[in-house]
DNA sequence: CCAACGATTCGCT
DNA sequence: GCGAATCGTTGGC
């Protein structure tokens, strides 16, 4: 399986769904999807609720494109754009490739990438990868060969449209950020 | 111009 | 479990 048969032009909340359990490969490093949230155009929880800024233009580019943005001053997450101005953000992965790589980048920290700014500083993804597509040398998405299970629950963080279940898991998974609601 | 706020993480109690 | 760290973006004055 290959990113061409990736359908990045789609609902937002399906988008997210089928995002967990590809793999994902940031410059030759990382590993399956584990936990994703849908961030919808339509959406107080979103960046793009308020509209186009510099900060998030990447989630108005293409679909497929890159979107990075830093969070609390120290944290770089990492979001896949769909429709215009939606984008899922990756939460958690299971690491498999690089491994080490991913180690050292993340201090020998035993959670090497269960938070979206552990997954960030464990890929290396850097602020200037914003813009960039899904699809090419350094940003991979294949399918995974199984259909996942998927748990589903609130969002984390947010204080807006808490109620809405975008976020989503793969069950019987070690590694998630938080677990999900039973 | 400036104050407030995060789609978080880590260390300490 | 709780609070500090940390800084670019945002929006109100």
């Amino acid at each position: 399986m290959f990113d061409q048969d990736f359908q990045f032009d789609s609902d937002i909340v399906d988008l997210a769904r089928r995002l967990v359990g590809t793999r994902l490969l940031v410059r030759g490093v990382g590993g399956t999807v584990i936990e994703t949230e849908a961030y919808g155009r339509d959406d107080p929880a979103s960046h793009s609720w308020r509209g186009q800024t510099a900060r998030n233009a990447a989630m108005f580019g293409p679909p497929g494109s890159v979107y990075v943005y830093l969070s609390y001053g120290c944290h770089l997450c990492l979001n896949v754009v769909g429709r215009t101005g939606e984008a899922v953000l990756i939460r958690a992965i299971r690491p498999e490739v690089g491994v080490p790589l991913m180690m050292q980048r993340r201090s020998q920290s035993p959670a090497i990438a269960s938070g979206p700014g552990r997954v960030g500083q464990a890929l290396g993804i850097g602020s200037g990868d914003s813009g960039q597509r899904f699809g090419t040398a350094d940003f991979r998405l294949d399918f995974g060969p199984t259909a996942p299970r998927l748990l589903t629950g609130p969002r984390i963080g947010i204080s807006r449209a808490t109620d809405r279940p975008w976020r989503f898991g793969l069950a019987d998974t070690p590694g998630l950020s938080r677990p999900f609601p039973c």
